[in-house]
DNA sequence: AATGAATGAGTGTTCATTCAT
DNA sequence: GATGAATGAACACTCATTCAT
């Protein structure tokens, strides 16, 4: 049932009606306004869902969100499990890109790397209300089992694996005092979880500094001293 | 109007009400029969909601499970959200109970203490399928904020408590080398919710031990070697 | 539907249990407390759809109000429907006896005579809540053409028998100018349900006084002087 | 949320709505459509309801009458209370109009005014069914208060004015024997109520001429001479 | 006789989806 | 491409009725 059903002809389409637009422009609808529709509606999807959740947003909700007609987005989603899959799917594809190209520098220690480049990926996390599609992801997870293998795949594994590759060169570099973090790699992205949950759904009137939270937990594990 | 009329503490009151029979009801129904409905319906309904979270749930599906009518499911809760709200909730109420009356003995380290109970809850909480609760208020979260507020009241709080009042313990006596614990009391249960964010919803196919993780987490913060 | 399906016994019955009374009091339900409760049942019944109609009529509100269980009403009536109509028949039926026993004075106009029984008849109407009675057949006589029709048996026919009997007995006494009321009984009678629809339905906060209307139509047709 | 849409002077206007169809709408279903899908379901529903009040008739009947599936009602009225009261009010408002427009000639005597005017009116409420309409009311006012606020403000209470305000013109002209009318302005019109009580609930079989028992009543208050 | 737990047919209402315009 | 009227499957909830106790 989850089976997104992809259109992915769309981006092509729209590639195609950009170029056909210089050429002929006599007849037809404008490619342009088509575009804009769908971004109105994608826009208006996610803020549906992220409002309600999956079961409680209507078509028409979106739709009137949207300022289009109740059967319009049909025209870019099949069905309403497509529309939701593919604005969050949409959402979290990329999301991490920039981050992981990061690069560390020759003399930089793998403590101040994670610390910099993770921080930075958490300010996008809070700036951009990505914690609220983690969220709905864990919510609507097990109804689109797809939706949870992308975002792990797009976003948890990678920083894990980054993880995995990083801890052993952090131990021979002398920056842990044991093998704790190469065992346990989860350990050092939990309380960023912990904070997501924390503040997205246990207790949003008391939210805790993520950040902080999570610098607490690389300096405990980077033994404290060895920081540069 | 269906008002539930608690039959408290079922079986074991049952035999007594029969022998005050005379006293109360001299005929009717059996309150046995009754004690037993509402069971079933109470369990179905957690299996239900658990299969399929609540929206995706349906009245007629839990009373099929329980093996009732369709209508019966209402004498005792008067709508869908009410059975939903009472089933989690009485499978939260009182679940923390008896860890939380532990004391710690007159020798026992602070470390000591608290991966004894808390690794006792960790096992309950992964025998009775605790954590799939966890995952279902969570997932019904936005929708019933009240069950939260009750999830935080008697689980999540309590606990978040006990560390704050034991840290300053254990920093006296010398177990902490710094003050990480008092600052940052979610450190020490994000690896919890690490392990059930993993487990129920992101990586079913790779489950990770979440008693293992737990415990890196405490040696990690208690120092490592004042383990007693 | 309607057919009222009587349980005729039940007087026959309840004579027999009175006899029985003094002789086997030994066991077995009181035949005083079987009345008390079915009277209960019928005064909460008539109360019951007074108050809502027959369809927001429920047995369950009935059966409160009577202070019994969901059930006993079943126990006298065999449906719903049953013990409208037979709670309404039973307020029906000889409602109007006495009033037409009343026999006219050797001396006594014909007016004079209407006069005096159509008024107590009008004041028993106010006083006991018939007209109420009166309301609930119209409103429910589309449901149930049996109670109009035993309305129209026990009430209407009656009093407009009574009318035709004794217009020409009126004329031949000089107390009529015209044929009218020979000819159109129906008007005598009409400033009464006037009064009762304005009174039950239409006008509840400016009630009229149906007896003072009621007078000024008799007079109006008994051409005023020859009263006597 | 469906707001009913108005589509007024339907017939006259959607040819003008064709016209201007560049102007308002370029696309999409069509408006003549739309307006005959309302008509049926009030038609429809004004049917269902004539034959099995408010409590006895169906969404899904009226839909059927209708011809259409049984969600489409929901478009052009809210719930099924929102419809009854629609489609009654609908017939209601408006219905005496032309009548009280009728002027009385220079000459008329009051009498032969109101013969004239109400003659024609009880011709029009004979014909068009408006006598099922008015028992419609009041067999469902106790449960739509409001409607029979509407039928007082737009039937039973201008026709009531109407003679209240003519009665003691009438007297002044000599055309009353005596303050009667004024008085009991009910009087005149309490034939026809009775006729309508009659003839749509008590005694379908043996329906009364109306309109005769009107003119009676009508020549027994204006003292019979008078007539012009 | 009385109880009230259980039943299940029936209905109002919602909303994803279709399609004529 | 866009519209929005129409569809009809699905479901929560009610309540008359039954029957074991």
């Amino acid at each position: 049932m989850p089976k997104p059903k992809q259109t992915p002809a769309k981006t092509l389409t729209s590639n195609a009606a950009q170029r056909s637009k210089r050429v002929t422009r006599a007849r037809g609808p404008s490619p342009d306004k088509t575009a804009h529709t769908k971004a109105s509606i994608v826009r208006a999807a996610l803020a549906e869902f992220l409002d309600k959740g999956f079961a409680d947003s209507t078509i028409a909700g979106v739709a009137q969100r949207a300022g289009v007609a109740k059967g319009t987005p049909y025209r870019y989603f099949a069905t309403k499990e497509a529309l939701f899959a593919g604005v969050v799917q949409q959402e979290l594809v990329g999301a991490l890109g920039e981050i992981l190209e990061e690069r560390r520098g020759r003399d930089e220690s793998v403590q101040a790397f994670l610390r910099r480049t993770l921080l930075i990926a958490l300010g996008e996390i809070e700036r951009k209300g990505r914690a609220a599609i983690a969220r709905l992801v864990i919510v609507e997870g097990v109804r689109f089992p797809a939706l949870v293998e992308i975002y792990r795949r797009e976003m948890f594994d990678p920083v894990l694996d980054q993880i995995k590759r990083l801890a052993p060169v952090a131990r021979r570099r002398g920056e842990l005092p044991d093998d704790r973090l190469i065992r346990h790699p989860h350990l050092l992205i939990a309380p960023v979880w912990m904070g997501i949950l924390n503040n997205q759904l246990i207790d949003r009137e008391h939210p805790i500094d993520i950040a902080r939270l999570f610098e607490a937990q690389l300096e405990l594990m980077f033994s404290g001293e060895a920081q540069r």
